[in-house]
DNA sequence: ACTGATGTTGACAATCATTATCAATAGACC
DNA sequence: GGTCTATTGATAATGATTGTCAACATCAGT
């Protein structure tokens, strides 16, 4: 049977507590800061769970982590993320899903599914970024990796 | 400066060979068994040069696992990928690319990139999978996981 | 409220991918 | 050939995630 335990109400009264994507360790450390007593082994298992159940959204980070958030749409739907602050913006795209699914049937694809997710500097950051460019000159291009995102 | 080895080019001819995307681990063990005495670091700092370079892309499998692939299109294209053997397809998505730098801009996100990936079942894995489904007829659904795409 | 069966927890070990270390090696240019 | 230094590779180190298992807490029935 299944049984609610305070600790998976406090998992995820924490995600939804969180504006965007969050690590499984990040959210355990800010479960351990606000005092709760919660083991890392459940935070994992519950938002496991949280993912299974479609209550939460998962996707990886480029470094390999998985992020994990409480979206209020428990539909279809994917996401325009902050790269800086982590803001996260639902955002519906049935262009794309008619897109995804007429190039998977042209090529002969069946059972398509698929992972689209925007990445950006929102409004805030972009601003914020601006006064830092103008402050230092440095030219140095930044050395980030992560080809295929683009 | 930037010295030429067997390694890297030996990398480079496996990844070449490989159809579709496949995790450093792997190509690692596929570099052995043909004989290759090639240390696993340097199949990763291969890898690595040859997604920063742009000769290879990359993206992370659900699981974690970062996967490597020899794409034919320096330029910017995405992947309709058979998750059953992997086979790969490029496909260019002008609309998703106008798409995505719409919505983001409707949101005041700027810098705008995106990961578009479509999976789906290729036309032989389909056909081997109803094959399948024919012969045994237990109605156990599918557990996996991986929330997000869809 | 009491109790028993069992789902759940949490500390820790184990695993797995990836990165760092560093002495030894081998390209590139003379 | 000789020198300089980027590169290699065996191994250790890191970091995220999962497995283990005894102790515990929850729920249904009383």
């Amino acid at each position: 049977m299944k049984r609610n335990t305070w600790q998976r109400e406090a998992v995820r009264e924490a995600l939804d507590g969180t504006g965007g994507f969050i690590s499984a360790q990040a959210l355990h450390s800010a479960l351990h800061a606000s005092g709760s007593p919660i083991g890392l082994a459940t935070v994992y298992r519950a938002l496991g769970d949280l993912a299974s159940t479609g209550e939460a959204d998962s996707l990886q980070s480029p470094d390999g982590e998985a992020l994990y958030r409480a979206c209020s749409t428990t539909g279809h739907h994917h996401h325009l993320i902050c790269r800086n602050c982590g803001l996260t913006v639902e955002i519906a795209a049935d262009e794309v899903e008619a897109w995804a699914k007429r190039v998977a049937g042209e090529h002969g694809f069946t059972g398509a599914a698929h992972v689209v997710d925007v990445f950006g500097l929102c409004a805030d950051c972009t601003a914020a970024q601006r006064g830092a460019d103008e402050r230092r000159a440095d030219a140095t291009a930044n050395g980030s990796s992560s080809s295929h995102p683009a």
